[in-house]
DNA sequence: TCAATAGTGTCTCTTAGACACTATCGT
DNA sequence: ACGATAGTGTCTAAGAGACACTATTGA
């Protein structure tokens, strides 16, 4: 197959833009929401050598099916794992958002269980490490427009932890409830009402209680795990506190 | 310019997916929700000859300065109008979706006053006209996997009317509070409680009330227009009826 | 018995939903 | 006066928010 094929075909236009693929890894590290990044090489044929960035990259349309795919694949590439929960936030594309030219991204975030997984380092990533989303390290020394990316990835998902079970999938298999709620303490940067809490978890039948108690020194807390392990429960009503 | 610039930069891979933009535009006819369709011309060189597909096409990397630009231009193109409101739905992209090779679109969705504007055949398509959403006459006869997408640009609409002011965008400048409550019962295919319908939308400064009423045989209704002609508001709660 | 966390009960207040009522026009 | 549509008021019930209270462990 020459490299041209398909480029060439009677109809299609002869100039097409790139298109990449990013994806917004989100775990809770150190009681903290944090992001997954990788720092780009350092070589000057590259743009932004050694400046951070979304994982992330071309389509490899002999490889991937499907955008989808293409994001699942990125992400086992840099986790080894396989994320529980994967959504797209939307797509973005312009001549300016990359110096090589016309370029279109599809961005994706995920969510996972921090501790479950292994950073793997890639070939053309110099390095990878989580990076906490609220501190400044991050703001403005992103490669690209990935702030702009990972801001709207931030917004997704604390808008849909508003009214959904979305926190659940940053949880190993079985916890308790008020590991849940403190999910949603540090997704949100608020804190959330013990009491209502409860009672709209376990009304809308987010979770199922397990035979099984954690014991720590003080009052064992009852263990749970999803009752839907891939699909997120959506509440009738939202979290907000009341407006003044 | 050689129609290969930018194809063969050392790094950038040489076979990309084509890139292309659909557009669902929405609007009120006859009193039914009506999305805008284009018939492909029915040439056996072209996909789907003579199918009804969504308005869309190739990015222009010369013309096109973003994904959103593509859109505005395409939108323009077979209305003549400029949409008060569009927004993104998601993409799309595989290996599959289109005969001629891997392709991404990325949808988006327009809503605007429906007898403002003048509808536009263009060269490239044979007809274009309104066909009603709810109806079977657009189901499972559309181009591509259009029908995919228009299922989810009118699921993503009715999801925000439930608590946004989006069906204003679908009206002209000036219009009454029924004219408005009746925009929410199209869009939604159910009725809408006037006294709640009427308390939330005025506490939620959605309309202004303008210097004026419509006169018909009845009592005359006041007219109102946006208050925010670009953005929608969000409402605090749903529309949605009470659970049993 | 105390500290600490897990889990429940109770009160209030807001707001949606239902629906009846009043208001204003043309005929 | 009446039909028709515009617009308001009233009652009720459900749920959120606040917060106090009880429960169960180890030390």
């Amino acid at each position: 197959m020459s490299p041209t094929d398909g480029q060439d075909l009677p109809g299609l236009p002869t100039q097409r833009p790139f298109v990449t693929v990013d994806v917004a890894i989100f775990g809770v590290l150190q009681d903290e929401l944090q992001v997954l990044l990788v720092q780009r090489p350092s070589l000057a044929t590259e743009p932004y050598p050694g400046l951070w960035a979304l994982p992330g990259g071309f389509i490899d349309v002999s490889a991937d099916d499907s955008l989808e795919a293409c994001a699942r694949r990125k992400l086992a590439v840099k986790t080894g794992a396989v994320a529980p929960y994967l959504e797209q936030v939307g797509s973005w594309g312009s001549k300016a958002r990359d110096p090589r030219g016309w370029s279109t991204t599809h961005l994706y975030f995920a969510l996972l269980p921090a501790d479950s997984i292994q950073l793997v380092p890639g070939a053309n990533a110099a390095d990878v490490r989580w990076w906490p989303v609220a501190g400044a390290g991050v703001r403005g020394r992103l490669a690209f427009d990935h702030a702009k990316l990972l801001a709207a990835a931030v917004e997704r998902l604390r808008a849909k932890v508003e009214y959904t079970s979305l926190p659940a999938f940053l949880l190993p298999r079985e916890f308790t409830l008020p590991d849940l709620q403190r999910a949603y303490e540090i997704v949100l940067g608020r804190p959330v009402e013990k009491s209502a809490f409860r009672t709209r978890v376990l009304a809308a039948g987010v979770v199922e209680p397990i035979d099984r108690q954690r014991q720590t020194g003080k009052r064992p807390a009852q263990l749970y795990r999803l009752a839907s392990r891939s699909e997120p429960i959506y509440f009738p009503r939202t979290f907000e506190p009341k407006r003044d």
